[in-house]
DNA sequence: CCGATGGCATTTGTATACAATATTCATGTC
DNA sequence: GACATGAATATTGTATACAAATGCCATCGG
């Protein structure tokens, strides 16, 4: 990650992530070269990376943007995540190891540790469920089907949202965690693929719950973050 | 797409597709870039896009070559495709109206004047199968879910393969695409998934067998070219 | 006042030069 | 003879200059 591509790359990526740069900015590449301290050459190869993640549109004439993710596209993505994760937990049920199944324990226990604390911490909650995820999908050992969740998993808006979790919610995800655990345990794939779909679909309400009662609230998504 | 870098990624991606580059060939960019008549910048940015296509590997030092499509590459690959292509015809299903339905029917009737030519016009088969599959694409309206699939229907070995269907096969291929037109006609979505799915899972199979004749003559695929 | 037109400013696309890194091959050492 | 070492070579990464295109704005004509 020290080629200063990756750097931008990185650097553009985390500041739409994190909404430093909004929704609908224009995104210049002299501006990021800049921003980014390199020169135009990798600003460009990051953009067309972003381009192809879909967190920036490009217009018929070349400009690129911060793309606009409306909820409509937000259950899309979802959509199809939980259709590609349900896959890969059923090919990782069917190929599960006893030394991946430690793993997997691992991580949701680091996943628990990090729920338990006085004050819930969201950062490793989430470091935790990216690793638990991201065992499975190894396990389930498709390239592409990796290289296609890729594109699904990071969304702006909801990453921002993940920080309002409630202890409630953060507990739920681990009891579904437990339960796909005892699902790979017995190397049963329909199950694992079942709750995985359910898992991934009762976030994307989460979201779209905590999305609404924004809007009740009358308030913009800017001001709510 | 007469940008350099539109013209090189085409001109690469033909190379690759068609066998001219074989698999595991080196890519230099300063080679292809002579042999594209442009500069090395848009070369490098073709070489990205062929990158995330999965039609090219980068080794951990950043060298480019053809990637190489094992067996199991090609199944991993058809398995996918028929999970997404399902959904699509699920949700066009959905989506139908009368005017779409009439592109579809038309698009298949290209492609059966294409196979009752005196000699199978597969190349017109393969327009028109490309045109029908598009439609539903269309149809679904999912834009990540056309992007998905953008990366999976195009396999080199397989275009090439497709050259040798037999007129059974593409009989067989335009009474599928009837029986999805029935569905879509009916709005039934679960039809038309499992039609979809079944129509994908049969071209694969259709072309592991090929494969499998291949090997049991004892030919390479090169030589069986 | 509205819309079209032309030219200036800005932005993106491409080529090229140079820097950094990887590979190759010859050389020397054990 | 095998392996490590290190220059020579080849390849990729980045910066920059310039070309092409796009957008903007002022001006002009209706």
């Amino acid at each position: 990650m020290s080629r200063a591509s990756d750097r931008a790359y990185s650097a553009i990526r985390n500041m739409i992530l994190s909404g430093e740069l909004p929704a609908g900015a224009q995104l210049g590449e002299e501006a990021l070269a800049e921003l980014c301290g390199v020169s135009r050459t990798p600003v460009r190869e990051a953009l067309r990376r972003l381009e192809a993640d879909m967190l920036v549109d490009r217009t018929d004439t070349q400009r690129t943007f911060v793309a606009d993710w409306s909820i409509s596209d937000v259950a899309d993505a979802f959509e199809l995540r939980a259709m590609l994760e349900a896959r890969a937990a059923r090919r990782a049920a069917e190929r599960m190891t006893d030394a991946t199944l430690a793993r997997i324990k691992a991580a949701n226990r680091a996943l628990l540790d990090a729920i338990q604390q006085p004050l819930p911490d969201v950062a490793g909650f989430l470091e935790s469920n990216r690793e638990f995820h991201g065992i499975i999908l190894e396990v389930a050992g498709s390239r592409r089907l990796s290289a296609l969740l890729g594109t699904l998993v990071e969304q702006p808006v909801v990453l921002r949202t993940a920080r309002h979790y409630t202890r409630e919610e953060l507990r739920r995800s681990h009891a579904e965690h437990e339960e796909l655990t005892a699902a790979f345990a017995r190397r049963d794939g329909a199950w694992a693929e079942a709750i995985m779909t359910s898992h991934i679909l009762r976030a994307y309400h989460a979201y779209a719950d905590a999305h609404r009662a924004r809007l009740d609230a009358g308030l913009t998504q800017e001001a709510a973050e």
